[in-house]
DNA sequence: TTGACATGTTATCAGTCGATAACTACTTTG
DNA sequence: CAAAGTAGTTATCGACTGATAACATGTCAA
């Protein structure tokens, strides 16, 4: 069996997508750029040749990552541009879990200065997008982030989500809470 | 210059508090059992010999933070048993900030079974803390919690807090949100 | 066809890390 | 004082990692 050849922009963009999933997992320092190699079907050295350094790569998978998200809020305030529908554009998220958990990753390797400046990059990013698609100010977005922010550690956590471990009382508790609509202090806000 | 000479309990409380110092900053595989054995004065072999293993050590820092933040948290309800009172109290949390960027990191490190198991155990008393001292429903304690895992994700992306980088314009809007009291869409609610 | 370029691989290395073992030194107790 | 327990060290190991260099293989234009 001969291995495909693809062009190194195409490879690249395959790199990418396994950076995510990978890095998804078990972060930046916890994932080895052999992980990323394998789950492509490359060998190591090569992913180093075509990105520069491990760095760069998770650099890339974060910025991959934060641009889908901000391609499925753009979607959903194409149906409605406003915060409830942005809200369940967020239940498609968490189904693509590698997402928000690369994010999450992101944000815990942002004491490395370089991730940290591409990081907040892409936060900003989303969270100017929120404000423009759907208009509210910064106190309703910073609340929807913060929802936002919320549902990612309980799916990080296993909490909530697929891979979620048979839920205690607590945990059940808090699902209940973003399934019940009746429950909304204020109507047509947060993600879930 | 004679090493001190400390019982094993205290020669561990030491290392933990350590453990909280070094973990907060790199995350689990970010930091070596040697980083929090020179933080701490000792050899690194010693480490292990005390805890067993990186990952135990790892958890006994975890609750040590998750523990600090309940008893931050059972004080400010002492001076007043609601949501707002223990909004203030996140600012002392948000001031150690060791404590908010470890948990951070142990959510993200969470896709460990043992490390998850620990960490959603701390979480969990911590979501249960909060509605026994205030009285409230799910839905709040629940809203609670996600501005407080905005404001850790913030403080460790360094867009918050005492080492913030200096402020673009998105940053200042966020910062300005939870500073704002009139913006506050209920009455007495959010952490800050 | 041939040669230049692009796509990949294997071999290898220097550094790091968690953990074990064996040894040392101090303290307490009888 | 001696012996036993406690606190801590140095030496060392095997595994892993990111990165470099050299080599191989496939593709395409002249």
């Amino acid at each position: 069996m001969t291995r495909t050849r693809l062009t190194a922009a195409e490879r690249g963009e395959q790199l990418t997508g396994a950076a995510v999933q990978a890095f998804a997992v078990s972060g930046y320092a916890g994932t080895s750029t052999d992980d990323v190699a394998r789950l492509a079907g490359v060998s190591q050295p090569y992913v180093i040749r075509l990105f520069g350094s491990k760095q760069r790569l998770f650099i890339a998978a974060v910025e991959h990552a934060a641009t889908r998200i901000e391609q499925v809020f753009r979607d959903a305030a194409e149906r409605s541009a406003d915060l409830e529908t942005l809200g369940e554009a967020y239940d498609e998220l968490l189904a693509e879990r590698d997402l928000l958990a690369l994010l999450l990753h992101g944000f815990a390797a942002s004491s490395d200065p370089v991730i940290g400046s591409a990081v907040r990059t892409c936060f900003g990013r989303i969270y100017r997008l929120v404000r423009e698609l759907t208009g509210v100010d910064a106190t309703e977005a910073r609340d929807f982030l913060a929802t936002g922010m919320l549902l990612t550690v309980l799916t990080s956590m296993q909490v909530l989500g697929p891979g979620a471990v048979p839920p205690e009382p607590w945990m059940a508790e808090i699902a209940d809470s973003f399934e019940d609509p009746c429950a909304e202090p204020e109507p047509g806000g947060q993600p879930g």
